[in-house]
DNA sequence: TTCTCTACTGTGAACGCTCACAGAAGCAGC
DNA sequence: GCTGCTTCTGTGAGCGTTCACAGTAGAGAA
């Protein structure tokens, strides 16, 4: 630990040094650096002393310019950054990706493509391999970046079913039509009938999804279909307050909202205060991602909850098998109904 | 653009087919790409057709291997998760420092330490070098964080001003007895006279300003300090909504809460919706950051802005400064009272 | 002329690592 | 004995840069 005294930094032990100090050679001292095989027992152990007497830890820089790798993975954020401000499902994300990635003892550079230039120069810097591959958050739809790095060649796992991109594409998503059908199977188990929805963006399949969920458990439930109880979103708070203003100047009537997410849902609750309505009492709201907003919301949400947590784990896991040579993959992840105050 | 043909990726172009290219020789082309001093315009140009031409883009790692810098810089957040996931500041923050550090081409490393398993793991990293300098958010007063990596020579600026740490640590923070000063001047001269107040922890040198500000001003103005109208809190949602109903059971008569957050703010205002007070009617409230919270909160939050964009830049300007040799630095912004409907 | 100075250019030597290869040692089978 | 095989080890080369240094050319001064 002679590293640690205050003051400049001293020149770093490099594995020339650690190998002077275990007897051995630089390429023995490679060897145990990169899982110990062909290493006789002795020399594993003379090596691995060397290295904490020493303080030794490997120059990454002088690795990846050998091997060709960064050892470094993206996460790239291509959305308004109002979204990135508001939603707290990145930041859940975020932390899941770091985590998982840190048990590799691989470093996350964010990138947040905000605007059209920002894209252009991530794309730049991603397509000029300075790193391994991308973890790509991108609810928007018509979003290009993901083609491009997919013809680039760069390993690729998207966070949610892509569109319009070929099967060639990596992703990890919850089972968004199976947790829309378990909330409004939970609504009309409370009795309502006149259940409203209020979708996420519907270019996106998430969206769609989830507007198909509820579309099935209302045939299956022999209740109409009313398309005035249908309004759309952006996934925002905003949008969610607009979107039951709507709903409740169309269909006064409405008894129970299904709202795609969690932050719109907020907005429901919002409108639906404001209109007098009383949450459950007189409309029961059902949101959906079980985020840090279902828990601030008044009354607390009822919601689908998306693991987010097994969610970025797989993303990290197929994107490191993805640059280990295996094919992309399509993960689907199963979601779990929260039930709390707000049906 | 001979890279971006699709399929495999082929060896990219390196500074010596840039040199072949050009006809000049790979010393020249290097000075190109380091600020071009020393080279003839005719040279310039050549090297610069040549790499337009052959789409080269430098090997980080290679030139990192030789300068000794990793061209990179962490960002640390040792704070709890549920923190990151709740309170949006982090995120504006994150964004700034990105965009800031984009402009000097210097790529953002992600580290969260929500753990003291992480908080080693990462300060290891950092210590061994592989990032140039690092931002460090940490409102969390015993981190030992910020005194181990300054004793190991690491560049460093923090985000508010820390407690503990000698002068030798640069920051970055806003004026936050003034910002104090102005929401609770504003509380008075709507009328107020009995002003709650809910701080932030009063081990941090933020929470003992917004508090000082406080107190100043109930002074100037003639109005008696009294105990009883203080509490305080941690910054999140949750103690705000405790520290409201402490407040409400200790002084009924509270006509006005100055709370040290917008996130507090926000569960201050659910505690006194609760109780049947109107916002802002019967009481006042006041919040302190400006952050998204603030205009999600209903009403919305007459609150003071830190001018986080400017902190961010400020931030990523000291640290790059200190990189390059300077000494450390401490900034101080000022705030801005900002007017809504809460009070 | 010759010398000095400035502006520019090319070259070899690193930087710290991994990889391929060559070789050594031990052991079995003929 | 030789051959082949396995397990282990050391060595040289090279990854793509930058940096220090040596050198060249041209201008101006002595």
């Amino acid at each position: 630990m002679t590293m640690s005294q205050s003051g400049g930094r001293r020149k770093p032990p490099t594995i020339h040094d650690v190998a002077r100090e275990a007897g051995v050679s630089r390429g023995t001292v490679s060897r145990v650096l990169n899982g110990g095989h062909y290493v006789s027992p002795t020399a594993q152990e003379a090596v691995n002393a060397a290295i904490r007497r020493t303080g030794y830890v490997v120059n990454r820089h002088a690795r990846s310019l050998i091997t060709g790798r960064s050892d470094s993975i993206g996460f790239l954020l291509t959305e308004p950054q109002e979204r990135f401000f508001e939603d707290p499902n990145f930041n859940v994300l975020l932390r899941g990706c770091t985590q998982a990635l840190a048990a590799h003892d691989i470093p996350l550079l964010l990138m947040l493509a905000g605007t059209e230039d920002e894209r252009r120069r991530i794309t730049r810097y991603i397509t000029a391999g300075h790193v391994d591959g991308v973890l790509l958050v991108s609810s928007h739809s018509g979003d290009p970046v993901a083609e491009q790095l997919r013809e680039a060649g760069v390993p690729l796992v998207m966070c949610g079913k892509p569109i319009g991109v070929g099967s060639k594409v990596s992703y990890v998503a919850a089972d968004d039509r199976d947790g829309a059908r378990d909330m409004v199977r939970h609504l009309v188990s409370l009795g309502r009938r006149r259940i409203g929805v209020v979708t996420g963006p519907l270019d996106t399949p998430g969206g769609v999804e989830r507007l198909a969920g509820y579309r099935e458990v209302l045939s299956e439930s022999g209740i109409d279909f009313d398309e005035r109880l249908v309004v759309s979103g952006d996934y925002s708070r905003a949008s969610g307050e607009a979107g039951a203003e709507r709903l409740l100047a169309q269909c006064p009537d409405v008894d129970a909202v299904f709202v795609a997410s969690d932050l719109m849902a907020q907005g429901v609750l919002t409108s639906l205060e404001r209109a007098g309505r009383r949450v459950p009492e007189d409309v029961s709201v059902g949101g959906f991602d079980d985020s840090s907003a279902a828990l601030a919301a008044r009354p607390q949400l009822t919601t689908i909850r998306q693991p987010y947590d097994r969610i970025s784990a797989e993303m990290v896991r197929v994107l490191l098998a993805q640059i280990g040579g295996e094919d992309p993959a399509a993960v689907i992840l199963p979601t779990e109904l929260v039930k709390r105050q707000s049906t």
